[in-house]
DNA sequence: AACGTCACGGTTGAC
DNA sequence: AAGTCAACCGTGACG
């Protein structure tokens, strides 16, 4: 599965930076939109799955959860600092329209606009005195319009995703949750539609790529089996009994250097097929050169166009 | 006002 | 070892 970053990853990264938000602490502000209660609660159901899931304990988060994201992080509120940034320029291209001004004085332009080219403000503006970044020793923290603390691109630590799923247990309102945690409504929304379908409070998987379609588990011990029977056995000829064998096509057949890969992982050292690698990679480079001159680009590419 | 959805900029890790 | 790519992340904005 690999994606560790979904299990340790995190964890670590947070833990500086958890002691990073001291000195945010430091010189952050009052938030202007303090959260307060709301008395209405109405539990949290996702419009998509609506059955509940029994797995994955949440825990207890006592009657009186904590007033903000900051303090979520263990850390007090206190004084403001306004550290202004330039903004960073909007995105650029577009596909939905959009019409009218945009929150932030930023001025309506004539016409419909495209979506993906509106005129949005660039996400962490300091639009209310806070700064666009904590400095971290990670250098990565940076705080929302909420003035919750967040790392861009790394999933929320697992003690707020804990306290949200908990809050929604005890029937407050996502709204309510959004501030009172310092989290996007967008976030609490995915965290508990997450949960409402899968029963885990944990963020998925990030990063890796997808197995090729030739390396499957299958082709994998076919691979071990062969070279277990004959060691001296090369990459490409492996690849040709797999072909051979019906464990695959000419288009999953895993690579030269893929067989490589895995009988390295699988058997240690590296082999005498190192060398028949490199001569295999000019093969197929030469093979798929050849291929693609007949397939449809290659022939119009022939021509000039 | 609340909330579902999605583009965005970002990170990650297998290939 | 380095680059690519496709997965994921949370935010912020729209509807």
């Amino acid at each position: 599965m690999g994606a560790g970053s979904a299990d340790g990853g995190p964890e670590t990264s947070w833990a500086s930076f958890d002691a990073a938000l001291s000195l945010w602490n430091r010189v952050s502000t009052n938030n202007s939109r303090s959260p307060e209660a709301c008395p209405e609660q109405t539990a949290y159901r996702c419009p998509k799955t609506e059955p509940g899931p029994p797995s994955d304990a949440v825990p207890n988060l006592g009657p009186n959860p904590p007033q903000s994201h900051l303090e979520a992080f263990g850390v007090e509120k206190k004084s403001p600092g306004a550290a202004h940034r330039e903004p960073r320029p909007g995105p650029e291209s577009c596909s939905r329209t959009v019409e009218g001004p945009v929150e932030g004085g930023m001025t309506a332009l004539a016409g419909p606009v495209p979506r993906m080219m509106r005129p949005t403000l660039p996400q962490n503006y300091p639009r209310n005195g806070f700064p666009l970044e904590v400095s971290t020793p990670l250098g990565q923290g940076r705080v929302n319009q909420l003035g919750g603390v967040f790392i861009n691109g790394r999933p929320l630590p697992n003690h707020i995703r804990h306290k949200i799923v908990e809050m929604a247990h005890h029937g407050i309102r996502p709204c309510v949750i959004s501030r009172q945690l310092r989290v996007s409504h967008g976030c609490v929304s995915k965290i508990l539609c997450r949960y409402q379908e899968t029963g885990s409070i944990r963020p998925g998987a990030i990063g890796g790529s997808k197995p090729k379609q030739g390396t499957t588990p299958d082709v994998e011990r076919r691979i071990e089996e062969y070279k277990r029977e004959n060691p001296g056995m090369f990459s490409w000829e492996i690849r040709d009994k797999l072909l051979k064998d019906g464990m695959c096509d000419r288009n999953n057949a895993p690579s030269v250097s893929s067989i490589s890969r895995i009988m390295r992982s699988k058997f240690g050292g590296k082999g005498d097929e190192e060398e028949d690698d490199e001569e295999m990679d000019k093969k197929e480079l030469e093979d798929s050169d050849r291929r693609a001159k007949h397939s449809i680009e290659g022939i119009l590419g022939d021509r000039g166009t």
